[in-house]
RNA sequence: GGAGAGGUAGCGAAGUGGCUAAACGCGGUGGACUGUAAAUCCACUCUCUACGAGUUCGAUGGUUCGAAUCCGUCCCUCUCCA
């Protein structure tokens, strides 16, 4: 058993999308003259910078970023990679790491001890004449408990099961603990402010241009169906004439409201968070957290 | 002023005498989720003291054992003609 003393301290920002995240570790990592390390898994894919709301060079303010703008708009890349890359990062920095997305699951992963050694997600076709309900027999047929924890119609995961099954017998099961002291902080804001600010957000990244950054990838070759991060297909509808803006913005605004409403759940639910309602703290009531966190005062 | 069409839950839209508290879509809310996670999926959504009860389908008055659905009157919206 790991003393939990023992284990690197490590800051965490998360919250919602639109909610403010980037600046307030902007002004933490200053403070503690700390280090971020990127866990916003659609940052990390260049070119893609208007669109995911990615922070500028000015705007880092000479805080070093990791993670951050290093994949092709469309190279895969699982979570596993992540881990492996931010663990290097962060064991060997000599800073303060503060960790900052809004990718639960990433962060989940990093801050804990996922098991991570099975395959990855394979792209076989075995499924693709089966419907939901057959997939979804085979999985009860091989592994019935981990049929109980998915709903036949979400595909994905009933397949990924499935994989998973067939290897549980070669991979050593661990322990789901703590990898690093964390301190999560959750940003929160209310629900009808968070919606706004999604919104009047969007309206910004239209005005500086994003339509035009959608522009130059489709020139540039890239398969814009693989782009899954919200709005690029929305707009490349727009290019190709077979969509309005203005559709496409009321969409790209929909879709992101929705987003930052299943990050909430992910956070409530699956994150051991320190919620910080942005209208009623301060950025030095977050300081004021994390010195004590850091130095027990 | 004349002729037509229509007013259904937050919005759009079915329903045209009982099986309707009212399909479906959107929005909203809650939830699940260990390898593409800005993904994928599920549930709930008139009200309440909630395995039961109470109020709904522009308003109002009727017909009927029974109406969102049939009839009268009124109000409002849209299109066309003046």
């Amino acid at each position: 058993m790991v003393q939990k003393n023992s284990l690197k301290k490590v800051i965490v920002i998360t919250g919602p999308t639109g909610v403010g995240k980037t600046n307030l570790a902007i002004k933490i990592s200053k403070h503690f003259n700390a280090e971020i390390i990127n866990a916003d898994a659609s940052q990390m894919r260049k070119r893609l910078n208007i669109g995911t709301a990615k922070i500028s060079i000015d705007e880092m303010q000479n805080v070093p970023h990791h993670l951050i703008d290093f994949l092709e708009p469309t190279e895969s890349f699982s979570i596993k990679d992540y881990v492996d890359r931010a663990r290097i990062i962060i064991d060997g920095m000599e800073n303060i790491p503060v960790i900052v997305g809004g990718s639960g699951l990433y962060i989940q992963a990093l801050i804990s001890t996922y098991n991570l050694n099975f395959q990855p997600r394979k792209n076989d076709s075995e499924f693709d004449e089966l419907s939901n309900e057959e997939v979804y027999a085979i999985l009860q047929s091989i592994d019935n408990e981990a049929a109980l924890k998915v709903h036949y119609n979400n595909r994905k995961r009933v397949i990924r099961y499935i994989e998973l099954a067939r290897e549980k017998n070669e991979v050593e099961p661990i322990e789901p603990m703590p990898y690093y002291d964390a301190l999560v902080i959750g940003l929160t804001k209310d629900r009808f402010q968070l919606y706004e600010a999604i919104n009047n957000r969007c309206d910004k990244m239209i005005k500086n241009g994003w339509l035009e950054e959608v522009k130059s990838l489709a020139n540039d070759g890239i398969n814009m169906e693989l782009i899954k991060e919200i709005g690029y297909d929305d707009l490349y509808k727009v290019t190709k004439n077979e969509l309005t803006l203005d559709k496409a913005v009321n969409d790209i605004k929909q879709k992101t409201r929705n987003y930052a409403k299943r990050q909430l759940t992910w956070f409530r639910n699956k994150m051991n968070c320190e919620f910080f309602e942005i209208n009623n703290s301060t950025p030095e009531m977050a300081i004021e957290r994390i010195k004590k966190f850091l130095y027990n005062k």
